[in-house]
DNA sequence: CACCCCCTTTCCGTTAAGCGGAAGACGCCG
DNA sequence: CGGCGTCTTCCGCTTAACGGAAAGGGGGTG
């Protein structure tokens, strides 16, 4: 209807339906789910009876549809963000347990970064950042130390992005630069949290060709010294990159971790 | 091919080709691919080639195909797991914090448990269960404390269905049972690890219709003293029913939480 | 109770979207 | 160089997917 949009496949049209679910919307009737996709009401009819048959959209109570179990259990395979969090998680617990203090996994992709995984107490003023939420590199720790290790065309490239903008203060181009020039010569990156009394201090992991796929920060009260816990993260970033180098995360899929055993019992 | 097989819809061909990956293929070729699901080469290049530009599917260095990012974000969004794991993870971690022993939790589905995270110390003798991997019932803690705390009904069916196995010793029915009469007894799940000298204690978590719809566990040295453990995992999991009661997890999307700041940093 | 509104489900004729065989392009190894 | 295993492109055929129209619910309201 609205307009000619791009993907007129099943499977872009699959995209869509998947697409109206976020963090925000997880639940949707039929006739909801055929609105905010544009989708005709038939259509997305056939489409959810086909994906709950299959698995991959569960229903509720009455009638409200949801992401299912099975999806979930697809995307737990994807290597840049499983494999990685199956292997920094242990570190990231120890970390946690030993300070107290959010510790946070971040990915690339594209100008953004994606929060993998995230450690913290419960309570008001820790529910972000959500696990699967995206945000601009500069605005949190992890982004800054990984954009900060990344080759200079691709900072040139998110500084520009960041000019077009035309950001102030904290997303101003000079500012971000200056704090990436700091983390290189630091090894982590320092970040003010823009709505609490909070300071960000994250490290980046890279891959065997030293450029970055991940980072890790830890968040500490504002007035803390930075450094000791800088050195803390940079060198837990340091244990977790190493020991996926060790398991060849990421890369072909490799001996690593061999068979499992049928059943094993706790 | 082979045999005119059930799903020829595109979602049932988009459901071989995902499920032809798994925790020991996590990468495949495109006529790899082809094979494994039995579609014709041409079929799968399109539908990869469609994956790809959505984001479903990622490539790596050379022509080795994954899941993309984009469907763990999708499958992040299963109520099941994801509402669920959000409540659990904090206490989860306290648990673990303080004893230091591995700490799981898992959800129903069908005759099996699915482990839906998992926290326990890294080095050898730790690596299960895998997160996202499905165990029999009876063979895990997690399992029986579950099962115990369901309608009879579905025991019975349980029970029927291992008689059907013509399981022993640990797989016996009557064993089974009698671990069930103990665990309601209890309150909390005592099981045997297969392979280690370790022992699993478990306990439920209700919904608000007193129906278990999770289970936690911690796994002790065998040995060890259960019933101080099995009063610390039954609170814990008592405390994250509370929470994810007040939270309506799982009900309607609900108020909880409510809305999401742009950009806050850390 | 009868009405209406909104949701879900079924039916069915039309059409173009998806299909897959065949052949081309590339890279690798003997 | 020729054979083999990939990945990719082409294109005519057909079937599977599409979506308008209309029929089944509930559950509120006047």
């Amino acid at each position: 209807m609205t307009r000619v949009e791009a993907h007129r496949s099943v499977l872009g049209r699959l995209h869509r339906l998947l697409s109206a679910f976020d963090h925000e919307h997880t639940h949707h009737s039929l006739s909801d789910l055929s609105r905010r996709t544009g989708l005709p009401l038939t259509t997305t009819h056939r489409m959810v009876g086909e994906l709950l048959s299959l698995g991959m959209l569960d229903r509720t109570d009455e009638d409200q549809l949801c992401i299912g179990v099975d999806l979930w259990n697809f995307g737990l395979l994807a290597p840049k963000t499983h494999g990685l969090q199956r292997v920094a998680l242990p570190f990231m617990q120890d970390l946690y347990s030993t300070t107290g203090f959010p510790i946070h996994l971040g990915i690339p992709d594209a100008q953004q970064i994606t929060t993998v995984e995230s450690l913290r107490p419960h309570g008001p003023g820790h529910e972000r950042p959500r696990i699967g939420q995206r945000d601009p590199y500069h605005v949190v720790a992890v982004g800054v130390a990984l954009l900060a290790f990344q080759p200079a065309a691709a900072q040139q490239r998110y500084l520009s992005w960041l000019e077009d903008r035309g950001g102030t203060g904290p997303d101003d181009p000079a500012t971000v630069r200056a704090a990436l020039a700091q983390t290189r010569a630091a090894g982590f990156s320092v970040n003010n949290n823009r709505t609490f009394p909070r300071v960000g201090i994250g490290a980046p992991i890279l891959d065997h060709t030293g450029l970055p796929v991940a980072a890790i920060s830890i968040v500490v009260p504002e007035g803390t010294t930075n450094t000791p816990y800088g050195l803390l993260v940079r060198s837990t970033a340091r244990s977790i990159q190493r020991t996926a180098l060790e398991q060849r995360i990421d890369v072909h899929p490799g001996p690593g971790s061999g068979r499992t055993h049928p059943s094993e019992g706790d």
